[in-house]
DNA sequence: GACGATCTTTGACGCAGATCAACCTTTGCC
DNA sequence: GGCAAAGGTTGATCTGCGTCAAAGATCGTC
């Protein structure tokens, strides 16, 4: 393993990428100052553990490069992800000692650390913060129902092409604009976590997979490399009849 | 349907029942006296839908008394349940013109309402509401999380035995201290509900409620009222073993 | 360039839960 | 008391997805 300090990423919050989404989005520049004092980076390699489930947190953070994946294990060994944390998503609950769900790097990572403490009590004088917080806080609620109604009734197939479009989605909020013509991004999920993700087997996903290429909803590249012709289509697929859902 | 407002049921907040668990669990004596001047009271019979999804919410405001539920449809008429909303509960999301879900009264119910444009400016300048609203919707996306799992990897009959020890669990928990003995409640739900909630269908309910009575891990009188001998043995049944889920 | 590790695809088969259908119980209404 | 509506149970059958198994693709390492 890399030495983590050498891979730390020390920046300014004015050069930051999430500096407008995260839960500083609101902050003035007083509060910035403050937070800065108490916040750190650290770097995370793709497959490294971020917190095991029932660790003491001592911090909490945003994402700031990189994805991570919150999930949940049985005792038997089933897991289910519940959550999919993309740059500007925040790590942790203020308030609560010990974390309660595995957060796992699933690509290189960076993120931005607060100590949980002092965090917790800036976040009693400092209302823009927990403003922002909440507002993230539902966000994520509808995100989670959203995905409660697609592992409790969707097809395997619809949960592949819903899984898809919100990947598409999210890519095509990034690389603004281009609401029309092929929408193209690299999956950042395995198999398996995908599988995680949709309360599936990895076979599942793959035999999914090779029928929606066969059926030309989507065109692979390798195993990652996506390009959706018609994205309507896919919408059709995932059984959103023309207007999406709500997820991150 | 009878005319409401002769149902309707209004109230000191000192005498209120939700008083120290809903929205307002925070709020000084001043602060409530300004809620009060918002505030109205409204009641749904059994079956009644309190908001459809697209609809434009004219109000949020807590559950008081009863029970309602949060449900997602598809087109073809596939339903998902997303939320089961019991006394202090909020409904509505402020920020937000139009309901994401629909809200249906599963037992006659009691709300205390909040026109939403008042409450969201007094939301600005009363931390207590927002620090509350913030803390409850914490614990709404871990309720949320929980659910996936279930919905995710969990057998039919794991399922029922999950949602069985939430009932049990919440009902003792009203009903407090006991937490020896044989557990007593009534369903909430049909059996229909119940598949909504489970992702099931209705059939596969009935079967499994039935095979977990003839296995002796609950013991029904009439179609509702179920009486659980031994809560480990429940808990065994939902695949948590030996410290339970988070679901509120 | 052989080797193992990891990720992925594909096939054969079986089963949990969906579907279709019949019937029971309870409740309210005329 | 008869009847319809709503909720619930149970049986027979079908099927989508899980399970088990084998093998291909890609990569880094010695």
């Amino acid at each position: 393993m890399l030495n983590e300090s050498v891979k730390a990423v020390p920046r300014e919050c004015g050069d930051c990428p999430i500096r407008h989404r995260a839960v500083c989005a609101r902050c003035e520049a007083d509060e910035l100052e403050q937070l800065d004092k108490i916040k750190y980076y650290r770097s995370f390699e793709a497959g490294q553990t971020v917190i095991w489930a029932g660790d003491k947190m001592e911090f909490v953070g945003s994402v700031v490069s990189g994805i991570a994946t919150l999930t949940q294990a049985m005792e038997d060994g089933r897991t289910q992800m519940v959550g999919l944390l993309l740059p500007s998503d925040f790590v942790g609950r203020p308030g609560r000692e010990t974390a309660a769900y595995d957060v796992v790097a699933t690509t290189d990572m960076v993120m931005c650390c607060f100590r949980r403490k002092p965090f917790e009590e800036m976040m009693v004088v400092t209302p823009h913060i927990a403003q922002r917080l909440l507002e993230m806080t539902l966000d994520e609620l509808d995100a989670a129902r959203e995905w409660m109604l697609v592992l409790g009734r969707k097809t395997a197939r619809e949960k592949i092409a819903s899984l898809l479009s919100i990947i598409a989605r999210r890519d095509a909020s990034l690389t603004f604009g281009k609401t029309t013509g092929p929408m193209v991004f690299d999956l950042p999920l395995t198999r398996e976590a995908m599988a995680d993700y949709l309360g599936l087997t990895l076979e599942t996903v793959s035999r999914q997979i090779s029928a929606l290429r066969k059926d030309g909803v989507i065109v692979l590249e390798g195993k990652r490399h996506v390009t959706v012709p018609d994205f309507n289509r896919l919408m059709e697929e995932a059984g959103d009849d023309s207007d999406g859902g709500l997820l991150a």
